[in-house]
DNA sequence: TATGAATGAGGCTTCATTCAT
DNA sequence: AATGAATGAAGCCTCATTCAT
């Protein structure tokens, strides 16, 4: 009986973990086919058959279509949080570039994805189906925020930065990522630059010092 | 004969007035709708509505939905390059922030504005039955990034600017902008901060100073 | 001018005119789909066949396939009640039984039909897409009740009727109509008898007489 | 071995218990579900979840979602042939109108199952999967109409029922039960009255007496 | 010339039923 | 024997585009 017991607890384990597994194989040929042919192509037929399944399957995995969005996009967002905790870490124990470093690597170390997940984001931020989702990737934005807030306060305090609302140097860095991502994968400007990483190394640099004290001269 | 033939031709002249006219108004109404619907919600039928005319009617102007937006797309960039025409020629005479400040004042003096274009160009990047003016909109991008280009090289030359090929100048100025216009409307950032305007200028202050000369340290 | 404006006038008069026998023609070709196929085998794509017509067509015309159903279920109701007022009419000429044999005429003389709507009444009761609808139909027997109520009242004074709410005499009228069409086309009984119409003459005889007074013993 | 034999016959008689009991739980928490969500709403899966048990299961009782609205079907027709039975009974010893009584008594004791059943006939009427089912109802009630019939013609016979084919008094008690019932939930006429268990008094009342003799009046 | 009715491909989603474990 | 994940046919509806008037 005891040995039964396991094995069917076993079986039930086996079954949860490839249940799991072919949620996250929906996510990544999702994730696969929206890369490959844009947002507005990708339908949950091709999904489904991108991933080899019916798409009923599909619909035991997710309610709708925008929740496999929202899915890609919580993963993403998370993804980068795990890389600012470590960058705020090395900030704490000293380097104080770290943690924009570790944001604008987070963002541009694969800007494809970067840019598909903005694009993403614009598509279900209003539909009610997944509202929910929606809410959590904002909590998550905004605990990232306020972690953040407390270093770039102490900066402020040292003189380093610029005195105006801690988040506002966020802000700017989300922005100037966000754009980075965009020129690179922008179709007009494919000819004005022949080595992306350079001009993002370029980008990250004025990331890392923008906002310090002294450098800014008003604007109009 | 004569009067006849000044009176036909007239005649013939309002008419191509009139048709120009009613071009501009349905871009107009389509900016309109969409601005006010979003970009997903706007369909030809709401837009002929808006404009007072019947749908078949947009096709005589128009030869799909996608022209119409691509047309917003490339009167926007007119309307940009015409201020950066002004900033250029002020920078000419002596004011090397003016080129600057002219851009960014162009793309985050309406950010609404901005953030459409900006989903209006992802939105029919692909589209073949616009490749043709996206070409031109390409085409038109570049032209500004060359004659950039230049006053960038004299700036790098003077020692003002950090010594990367010019046009990061500008890429960097562009990505900041977009940026810029994304941080205002993200739905995320909402309670991130009171003063929108107060924002931009800041990122403004910053997009004028950044890439001078002495202001980097090196990115990973 | 004139001439032209009236042209164009009967031009626009002609359309509308087609238009709305279209959409007569949708409600007469779903009406022969759901009699001869029953109500669960019709879809939108069916009713569009039998019309001759698109999809998408039927659209133009009704906003919901819901729609459809109320438009057959109002225009039912509205026959009913125009032939209720030829009986109520009669009946104040002083024939009171007029009123009672036009309720059951209108109802039984079609009874395939009768029972659709029956049917169909079920089936769209709580769509939300037509609770508009809904709401007038039953304004439409709330009417009618409230002008049968008035000649019930006055029977029930001279005694003709039993002393009861007044609108229980239309309610079991209603009752024993609806009833009378279920047996005629439940296949259960179909081999009960030969004379549908013999049937169906015997019920009204009951439903003229019912709840006259002096003839209802207690029911336990 | 005797001993074994038995506990073996035990173990596969229980199991067979059991079993039984299982299929009895589907339909009731089947019925359950129809009651309470409409007949609309109720899937497999959702009967399987009320019974606790997976959807492959309910399919080891049942060879489809038919055959269990069937089962109920037939299950609630016995419910009133019983009924039937005790008032065919008490009608024999001498009290006429008690299968009257017992009849609509059946019928609207429970309207809102009565109604439930009305409804599950409408649509599984024409399922080849159930036809063998639907045969069985229609052959319980000619056999019920049967025996009603001889009773029936006794009562002609003595005078009490108007002259017409025996069956025509129990088809018209049937339909007048079916028609009480749709009044009581047409969610039209439930401002017409307060107290449906009045209404329902009343019109079993006219049951007990339509097509005495002497009531009838010659409809057109 | 302007119109808008007609079109139908194509998207999303549901759910009865099957079948490998 | 029981399970529930997988299936895919089928339904409803949208909307860019066409074309007869």
């Amino acid at each position: 009986m005891g040995s039964m017991n396991s094995s069917s607890t076993d079986k039930i384990r086996e079954k949860k973990r490839q249940f799991l597994a072919r949620e996250q194989r929906i996510i990544d040929k999702a994730l696969q086919c929206l890369l490959r042919a844009g947002i507005d192509q990708v339908t949950v037929a091709a999904i489904a058959d991108e991933a080899g399944i019916g798409k009923g399957t599909v619909y035991k995995h997710f309610q709708s279509k925008s929740e496999i969005l929202a899915r890609i996009l919580l993963d993403y967002e998370n993804r980068i949080r795990v890389n600012m905790d470590q960058g705020i870490a090395a900030a704490e124990a000293g380097n104080p570039g770290a943690m924009v470093k570790a944001y604008f690597h987070s963002r541009l170390s694969n800007p494809e994805l970067d840019r598909l997940v903005q694009q993403l984001e614009e598509r279900i931020q209003d539909d009610p189906l997944v509202a929910e989702q929606i809410a959590e990737l904002h909590a998550m934005r905004r605990a990232t925020t306020e972690r953040i807030g407390v270093m770039v306060q102490q900066l402020i305090e040292r003189g380093v930065l610029e005195e105006v609302p801690p988040h506002y140097h966020y802000l700017a860095c989300w922005a100037l990522a966000q754009g980075a991502v965009d020129v690179c994968f922008n179709k007009g400007f494919a000819d004005q630059f022949s080595d992306k990483e350079d001009l993002l190394r370029f980008i990250t640099g004025i990331g890392v010092t923008m906002g310090n004290k002294g450098q800014l001269r008003g604007a109009d």
